[in-house]
DNA sequence: ATGCCTATGCGACATAGA
């Protein structure tokens, strides 16, 4: 089964870029971000010509989240408990093919210090205990998005650079760290654990032409699922596209 | 020091992204 994490920066704008990767990929699961529209007006049809069933976390204009599977999904969650006040669309999870998958899109958190990443650190803290939660299922989880953490100055082109911005910042690493402590396992960093690895590149500055990318894409395993991981990449290629997405999508397969 | 691009919206610029 192979499960792939894209943030596709709008659905309007992406649509045939997104069909044209679905059908060369053929990922079993496709764990969507930011795609930017009200849940009424996702081109479900498409998808399902495409062969794919959908479950869609939308709002209005940005944020939203989407999950799309060659087999049915059961629905297991919509937003993250914690904050009832919170209405922003970032958070979806689903049972398919006896996998907890979940598509995630984590707040920026930018600019840092204030509100936007007060927000950041709390949700990061409420993925934490859903995690912790998941683990305690002793299932295959995969927990799949947009974290808007660059996990290390391994993981970008240049840590000087990014060093004021809210994704290297101690208190978003902490956090990731601590899923990672917690049992999580990251699938690209278990498959190249040495070297820059990027999946998304700024559309600003030639950031593309220069490679000047960051890994803020992930894919945390649960044990039982990093068993039967047998391989994860990114595809870069997608990103080269002509009206391409910002970031790449990011893959794992696993055994079954 | 800032903007560089891109997508969206009760569009005519503003906001958000990262």
């Amino acid at each position: 089964m192979r499960i792939a994490t894209f943030n596709i920066n709008g659905t309007a704008a992406r649509l045939p870029r997104l069909l044209e990767w679905l059908a060369a990929a053929a990922p079993d699961v496709a764990c969507l971000q930011e795609i930017k529209t009200v849940s009424e007006n996702f081109p479900v049809q498409a998808f399902r010509d495409a062969g794919y069933h959908c479950l869609v976390h939308g709002q209005k204009g940005f944020n939203g989240v989407a999950i799309l599977s060659k087999l049915p999904a059961t629905e297991t969650a919509r937003g993250l408990a914690g904050d009832d006040a919170d209405e922003q669309a970032r958070y979806l999870e689903a049972d398919v093919g006896g996998v907890r998958v979940a598509s995630i899109y984590l707040p920026n958190g930018n600019p840092q210090p204030g509100p936007k990443f007060d927000y950041k650190l709390a949700w990061l803290a409420r993925l934490e205990r859903r995690a912790a939660e998941l683990l305690a299922l002793e299932v295959p989880v995969v927990l799949a998005g947009d974290y808007n953490v660059i996990p290390t100055d391994e993981d970008v082109f240049s840590a000087t650079a990014m060093a004021d911005d809210a994704l290297t910042q101690p208190e978003s690493r902490a956090a990731y760290r601590r899923l990672l402590y917690a049992g999580w396992m990251d699938a690209i960093r278990a498959r190249t654990p040495v070297g820059p690895v990027y999946t998304f590149w700024d559309y600003q500055a030639g950031a593309w032409a220069r490679n000047n990318g960051l890994r803020i894409d992930h894919l945390l395993l649960s044990p039982l699922a990093a068993d039967r991981m047998l391989d994860a990449g990114v595809d870069f290629k997608v990103r080269g596209a002509e009206r391409a997405s910002d970031h790449a999508p990011v893959w794992v397969a696993l055994r079954g």
